[in-house]
DNA sequence: CCAGACATGTAATGAGTTACATGATTCT
DNA sequence: AGAATCATGTAACTCATTACATGTCTGG
């Protein structure tokens, strides 16, 4: 099977959040902290807005002022096809915690809660699976001198790990 | 001008690391640390490696056991390709930090201090950065609970930032 | 009036994925 | 003998980038 696509989702949620966009602001949205995550050139931008306006997800809107930008409204199909994708349970390949995040205004939604406690989850089994491999390969100091580079990555993905995992248990008790 | 290819030099490394490689075994080499910061698909290796072998920077193994498959060995051509290019700046875009890490086998090479130097300057610019925008979007807690997921990838974003200024000063001072 | 930002689009190209294909070896 | 893994390769397709192209509006 192909592969999900996203953009799509990433134009409905970031035209949601402002609740009216145009493609240019929409381009220059990547310059900000969603550009943290996820980047789009305008160029791509462009082509998918039309596609969701053939699949009703969004829609110009009418009554509009500036004569060069067109504006965009999220449909009431585009928003449930948002908050559909949103539930859909992350993966740890595609790494769309952080994009997802960004989509939720309310801190009280249910979709928050349980979007940190699915990625705790797997930032927890890639931790632990990390510390196993770093006790099978560097246990001796003889295989971190001679691969060097390699334990530094190795030492920098799990306390990357950790920081992750540290911040999501802070950001999970501050919501309650 | 077209983007830099990165996946030859990535091969070009992989194969220096352990001498003596397969089209297999690099692919499998995506599966381990390394994959944590890059990924190619056998089908990208295969006809790389065949390109590699046309412009001179490996060449295969004559001395070869195996019968099914083909070891490769970097050229002294390809050696001094893979050093100059861990010796070209980082850019903050590609991100190439971690992999080039990889490459570096001994502690005590210059390069290796470079590069963390190099990329704990972006990372602080990066970081101050990211500080001026929460500021600015976030300095009333009113803007906080109407953009709460806005504010939650913020927020991560300096956290991500401040700990891997932290590591890096980390793997600096232990490597005096 | 002209330079630079604003604004929207299309075309060419390249990189990377999935799927297709084939064959050898090893384990049960 | 059949399944799983090892091993290499090609083909079709998608996604994303750079480049091309055009026009408006604003400030100096």
């Amino acid at each position: 099977m192909p592969k999900k696509r996203v953009l799509p989702y990433i134009l409905l949620g970031l035209i949601n959040n402002k609740t009216r966009l145009s493609g240019y602001q929409i381009s220059q949205e990547f310059n900000n902290e969603i550009g943290e995550f996820w980047h789009a050139s305008h160029s791509q931008v462009y082509p998918e807005l039309q596609r969701m306006i053939d699949d009703g997800w969004i829609c110009p809107d009418d009554n509009n002022d500036d004569s060069k930008s067109i504006f965009y409204l999220v449909t009431s199909e585009g928003a449930s096809v948002l908050t559909d994708w949103l539930k859909e349970p992350l993966s740890q390949k595609d790494d769309l915690f952080s994009v997802k995040l960004y989509f939720i205004k309310d801190k009280n939604s249910p979709i928050l809660k349980k979007l940190i406690e699915q990625q705790m989850s797997i930032n927890k089994a890639h931790y632990s699976h990390l510390l196993e491999r770093q006790e099978l390969l560097f246990s001796s100091s003889e295989n971190i001198d001679n691969n060097y580079g390699h334990y530094l990555i190795l030492t920098r993905a799990i306390e990357r790990e950790k920081n992750h995992i540290d911040w999501l248990t802070n950001t999970l008790s501050n919501l309650k």
